[in-house]
DNA sequence: TATTGTTATACTCTATAACTATA
DNA sequence: TATAGTTATAGAGTATAACAATA
């Protein structure tokens, strides 16, 4: 082992990661979402994508994944799915006034904790975390 | 939402850890180990806790979860557990031969690993970023 | 045959609660 | 009673493979 141990930059990225997303979950959980759910719905506010496949990549996770939380929120209400009309294949997925209404509150509590996230960083500190978030990624792998 | 939508920075954490623990793993995987085992080898090295509870506590998972690990870890043969004779109820925890050669192997993964991290990275942008994740850390919650 | 999505199944990591054994 | 650890059980998130429906 070196003489001054310095943790890899991996293991720090992972721990805060694994803390942070364990906040959030438990913010999203208090009003009745997940991270899971509050990503699907999300990616499909902010992505459009021509069917689930897409969605699924655009989210980071398989289709079939992707089709395991579809079947819950749809147990839970909020959304439905049904053909699209022109390729029977794809199915049309679409968001109940449930759905709408859980976007909008975990939206609320996804600005909230963003918002506490950010505490004491500058608009430069952030961009420079992210533009350095980035760079870690490339170093790592091709994928989105 | 806002006309420049900016991905909230918990967002990029996210997926940028998701990444990178994703490529870590893989590459541990290629040499016979897993993340967690990993960090509990890492943890027993470094750490010297006096029993289990305080070693789930620095790895960062419950004595249960430990003990999960470490049945996979004693019937891999990469390690031993027997009574402390001074304090029946605690467990001794010990590396066999085996076990040392998966540390070995597996930091050298980690090295490998980490240099590939930081590729681009001076020093100083390292501790920056090192800086930076503490200060999210600490926004999130009082966890280690 | 190729594409879209679902079903079936299983794996990993994690956790809580109940239990055993020691003290 | 309190402490150390294990066992039993479960749940969330993910994945792969096989399948059905459609093109």
């Amino acid at each position: 082992m070196p003489p001054s141990f310095r943790p890899p930059i991996g293991l720090t990225l992972h721990r805060t990661s694994r803390q942070a997303s364990r906040a959030f979950d438990e913010a999203l959980g208090e009003v009745g979402g997940s991270l899971p759910v509050w990503l699907t719905l999300l990616t499909m506010k902010t992505h459009k994508s021509a069917n689930q496949r897409e969605l699924a990549a655009a989210i980071g996770i398989q289709g079939a994944t992707l089709t395991h939380h579809l079947n819950g929120m749809e147990t839970d209400g909020l959304l439905t799915r049904r053909r699209d009309p022109g390729n029977r294949r794809v199915h049309l997925v679409e968001l109940t006034a449930a759905g709408e209404a859980a976007f909008l509150r975990l939206r609320e509590a996804a600005v909230a904790f963003d918002k506490k996230l950010r505490a004491g960083f500058s608009d430069d500190e952030i961009a420079a975390l992210e533009q350095a978030l980035a760079k870690l990624g490339a170093n790592v792998g091709e994928r989105a």
